[in-house]
DNA sequence: TGTCAATATAGAGGTATGTCGAAACAGGAG
DNA sequence: CTCCTGTTTCGACATACCTCTATATTGACA
């Protein structure tokens, strides 16, 4: 059984500096509850569809300007995309970079097993 | 075709305050290049054997304290743990972690297809 | 017991981050 | 053209984070 794809999963690789400098990126945008949320309701959308930023703001106790910066900083990060459709602008999930991540994080099946097996030996 | 487990993937819910702030947690620590390496070098031992702290601190141009602080952090969220083990400490990966972290970024087969769907008709 | 090697902790300094209010920008409506 | 609403950008401030040096702790060994 193959190992996974071609470049990623954690163990299989020492993972170099530039790779890890711009996996951290992507995590470190994750790494804040509100950015959290705002990805979380933006990825229930309708994939395509987009939600209003008019939507997003309401549900968070902040000012409407710390919800546009992080916005921006998951846009920066790849996991959004957006774009102004006549007054209002929608947000919606770019799923390759959040499949980037899964990637990583996902052990092969193989090891995966193993690992079972050494947690319930001990 | 079920939607996965109980509790997670990110567009199936809201994702409420305290669960966001839980897993903001570890992506945060996720969130450095240094702790990304750590990790994989970790990740890529043999599961269940551990990897001296005495075989990852020459791998950077970092002072020891440091290495220890970003292992230690690691280890607050809850991704490695470790265990002396005579004069040396040693870190494995804790899987349950990560698979969290996939399970939350991982979309439904389902969503995935029509995802691709969309994507392709695009 | 005393010394040495491997890690961890403490404290400090410089930089980045999250948040705000004020102001700028973009489109729609009168 | 002018006003109004939705969104972004700017500048500032408090806090958190990364890194270092110095010091403490832990265990092995003579």
């Amino acid at each position: 059984m193959r190992t996974g794809s071609c470049c990623t999963s954690l163990q299989s690789a020492p993972l170099g500096e530039d790779r890890a400098t711009e996996l951290a990126a992507v995590f470190k945008a994750l790494g804040d509850p509100v950015r959290l949320r705002l990805l979380s309701m933006i990825a229930a959308a309708e994939a395509g569809v987009g939600v209003c930023v008019c939507e997003l703001t309401p549900a968070f106790d902040l000012s409407q300007p710390t919800i546009s910066h992080h916005l921006k900083l998951l846009r920066q990060a790849g996991l959004v995309d957006s774009e102004r459709r006549g007054t209002w602008v929608y947000y919606w999930l770019v799923p390759e970079t959040t499949d980037k991540l899964t990637a990583l994080l996902s052990r092969p099946a193989s090891e995966w097993a193993r690992q079972h097996e050494e947690v319930a030996s001990s």
